[in-house]
DNA sequence: CCGTATCCGAATCGATACTG
DNA sequence: CAGTATCGATTCGGATACGG
């Protein structure tokens, strides 16, 4: 009825790329798949078991592929659906504001 | 070395809009400014203290702007300063992905 | 109308140790 | 290499009551 009963969808893509953690690896796997020590390197100050939380969190909701090679030593590689690809304008319009307002440098507070 | 070092800008913007309702909120101040009532009825199942904690929180990182008129009965207002309508796009490539992806019925588990 | 204060259970998260 | 298990600290978050 009103101009004040608007959708919002911009909370189910929150949902599923919102944590603290998400993004960042979004990010990264937009540019190609990688590997789990990969991203443990990449994304600062991540533990262990936040890294498999959140791989595990994009896993079910459809948005990265886990790949494993049944070899020795282990190797997995992630990388994103055709809908987590679909995400891609997201991560572009929060990596072109962050590097206009925060800067190169990464983040700082 | 450094294909692998890139930047990550995510993280920063994220870190402003990436809890459970500051993107819904974004969004409807997105379009004009609201008061905290509005906000109230616009965003369902949000509590009192979680909308007055996410608007202070907005607040604090200069993306909104809490404006009090000295009258009874109270009346306060909340709009997007610059900074905050610099996070447009982001909003809107939020709001796209979900329109695609998800339909316009709003979000649903 | 627009908040703040307190209580209290639930969820989160880092650190650490262990496994195939 | 790529995880899982467990513990303890911190934070989250809803319900309720109160205040200007």
């Amino acid at each position: 009825m009103s101009a004040e009963t608007s959708l919002c969808p911009t909370e189910t893509a929150l949902d599923l790329i919102g944590g603290k953690w998400k993004g960042m690896i979004l990010f990264y796997l937009c540019k190609e798949k990688k590997r789990f020590n990969q991203l443990m390197r990449l994304v600062p100050g991540i533990s262990q078991r936040m890294l498999t939380k959140q791989l595990r969190d994009l896993e079910s909701n459809g948005i990265i592929h886990r790949k494993v090679y049944p070899e020795v030593p282990p190797k997995v590689e992630y990388s994103l659906t055709p809908l987590g690809k679909s995400l891609k304008p997201v991560v572009d319009a929060l990596e072109a504001w962050g590097i206009q307002y925060i800067g190169e440098g990464g983040a700082q507070d």
